[in-house]
DNA sequence: GCTTGACTTAGAGCGCGCTCTAAGTTCTAC
DNA sequence: GTAGAACTTAGAGCGCGCTCTAAGTCAAGC
């Protein structure tokens, strides 16, 4: 018998804020969270889990309408997996450019830094 | 004597919309840019090597408000270079950061790949 | 019974970084 | 001299991703 949690915990354990989740869950990111009697969200483990795959893919700069289309594919069925693991690797190349990108103007800065330290060895 | 560039050929070049290098300029992110007689501006080679670095700071997550804050810097003269330092290399550690959590979500959506593929080869 | 606090909902509001609009000017080509 | 293109300005508008508000419900403790 797996422990439920209160929104408090769970935004707590994840790091995003009570009004994030129920914002994530109005819209489709979560799918409806198990209530209690009195109407309270009770999270459960798949929940939390989902919510990291989430944050992940938020992290990484995927825009919210496509996290809902992946979902709707979900919806859909196995059908859909190869569709999924298509998407999937394609966010996946997006993420390397944007860690190539980040490398790049990163050796711009330590340049700039470097001027600037030349600068006042002067 | 250096070509100079009309504001369509400085987008062009930059990468920016003409949008952006008017905005930019407005809120003080490019110092005021020659102009041409009929009040069109003219962007010289310093122009496109500072909108270069807006670009860069910009690319890399810096907060308009950051970077006009550095701006002010500049502008208060050579006694706030190492002010400007530190605050470039306060930016190099998060970007740093940035870097390292794009590739540890990475990891985590490579895996959910491979548990996609490992499903179809079911 | 009353207060307090944690929750609920629907919907409004906000900060960021542009992006676009409207109205006007200037230059070029015909 | 007129049409069209390229620009100018000030200011409004927009898309995104939350974030907050208001009004209400429920349960526990005094």
């Amino acid at each position: 018998m797996t422990r439920t949690l209160s929104i408090q915990e769970a935004a707590r354990l994840t790091g995003l804020s009570e009004h994030t989740l129920r914002y994530y869950e109005r819209i489709g990111l979560l799918s409806p969270v198990a209530r209690a009697k009195n109407g309270h969200r009770r999270y459960q483990q798949h929940d939390l889990e989902r919510m990291q795959f989430l944050t992940c893919l938020r992290n990484t700069g995927m825009p919210i309408k496509d996290i809902q289309a992946f979902i709707a594919l979900e919806q859909r069925g196995d059908a859909t997996s190869r569709d999924r693991c298509r998407l999937l690797a394609q966010h996946k190349q997006q993420v390397l450019e944007q860690i190539n990108t980040l490398q790049e103007n990163l050796r711009a800065i330590d340049n700039k830094i470097a001027y600037y330290q030349k600068q006042e060895a002067v």
